[in-house]
DNA sequence: TTTACTGCAAAATGTTTGCATAAGG
DNA sequence: CCTTATGCAAACATTTTGCAGTAAA
C-alpha cells in the first residue's frame, strides 16, 4: 500500500504540476487505497462519496483522465469496453478471469526480468517501448482458495 | 489472410453450432477482412453496411458478442474504453501507440516461445491459463516507417 | 414447422461538454 | 486577482434490451 498521507498527496499534486485542490487530493487518495481493485469512475466516485458528498461524479472522472494523462495514475487494459484506473506500481502483469470478470494482479520478478532482458536485446521496429505487461486470461479452479487481492 | 471463402465461414459458424446466417457469415467475413485492425462493433458494421444496407447496427452487436462468446474470435484489451474485436490467430503481442492511439500487432516466436516456457513451468495460483498477451506501451519514432498493418 | 435469429426503436449505461461559480496559488 | 478547477445538467456515445416478424434447419 502506498502513502496515504495527505501532505504526500498534495506535494505529490504539485509536483506534477497541479493544483492541489481538495477533490484531486481525495481521488487520488480513493485511488491508492482501491489499488489492485482497478476501479471505474464510478467506483471511484463510491469510495470517497461518503466522505466527501459534494464531490461531483463528473469531477471524479475529469480528475482520473486528467492523472492518467499526466501518469500519475494508468488506465488498465480491459476487454470489456469501460475505463478503469490504477496507481502507477513496478511493472506487474494482469490476470483476467473470464468467469468471474476479475483483473488480478499478478507479480513475477523473474517474468519481469526476463522480458526486460527480452525487450533489452530485442529491438521493436521504431518504437520506443515505455512499458510492458502480460495479459493472462483463464479462469480460477479452486474458488474459495484464491490470490489474494491487494 | 485468412480465408474468405464463404462456404467455409459457413462451415466455421455451423461447426461452433451457429446457424449460418447471412448476417452471421457477412459480420465473420467482416471482422476477418479486418484483421490486424482491430475494429469496434460500428467499424465492422461500417465494413459491411455497403454490400448489405439490411442489417442492422444492433445485429453486429450482437453477433460479434456472440461470437466472442463462442471465442470464434476475441475482445482486444484496449485502455480507452470501447470494445474491439479480431479474428483469433496464433498467439501475438499487441502494441499500443500512446500518440496515434494505433494497436499494432507484433508477432514474435521467439517471444511467444519464451512466455509458453515460462507458463508451462510455473503454476499460477489456482488459475488454468488459457491464453497469454504480452501489451506494450511506448511511441512511434519514425513516423513514416512504421509496422505495417495487416 | 419449430426454433433461433434479426430489425427496430427505446432504454440503459458510460462518458464528455459548456458554462456559471468557486477556490488555489 | 487571475487563472484554473468544480458542480451541475445536458448532450453525446456506446451498448443492451424487448418484442414482433423472419428465416434457417
Amino acid at each position: 500500500m502506498q502513502n496515504l498521507n495527505r501532505n504526500d498527496l498534495r506535494q505529490r499534486l504539485t509536483e506534477s504540476g497541479f493544483k492541489a485542490t481538495h477533490q484531486r487530493i481525495v481521488v487520488l487518495e480513493a485511488v491508492t487505497e482501491l489499488h489492485g481493485h482497478h476501479p471505474t469512475a464510478e467506483e471511484v466516485y463510491q469510495k470517497l462519496n461518503p466522505a466527501n458528498p459534494t464531490i461531483s461524479l463528473g469531477t471524479v472522472y475529469k480528475t482520473l483522465d486528467t492523472f492518467a494523462e499526466a501518469e500519475l495514475i494508468k488506465r488498465v487494459l480491459t476487454e470489456e469496453g469501460g475505463k478503469r484506473y490504477d496507481t502507477c506500481t513496478t511493472t506487474h502483469s494482469h490476470i483476467y478471469c473470464s468467469n468471474t470478470r476479475e483483473i488480478i494482479d499478478f507479480e513475477d520478478p523473474e517474468l519481469e526480468n526476463l522480458l526486460r532482458d527480452f525487450f533489452s536485446k530485442k529491438q521493436v521496429n521504431n518504437f520506443e517501448i515505455k512499458s510492458f505487461a502480460v495479459q493472462l486470461t483463464g479462469k480460477k479452479v479452486e474458488p474459495d482458495k484464491q490470490i489474494s487481492i491487494k
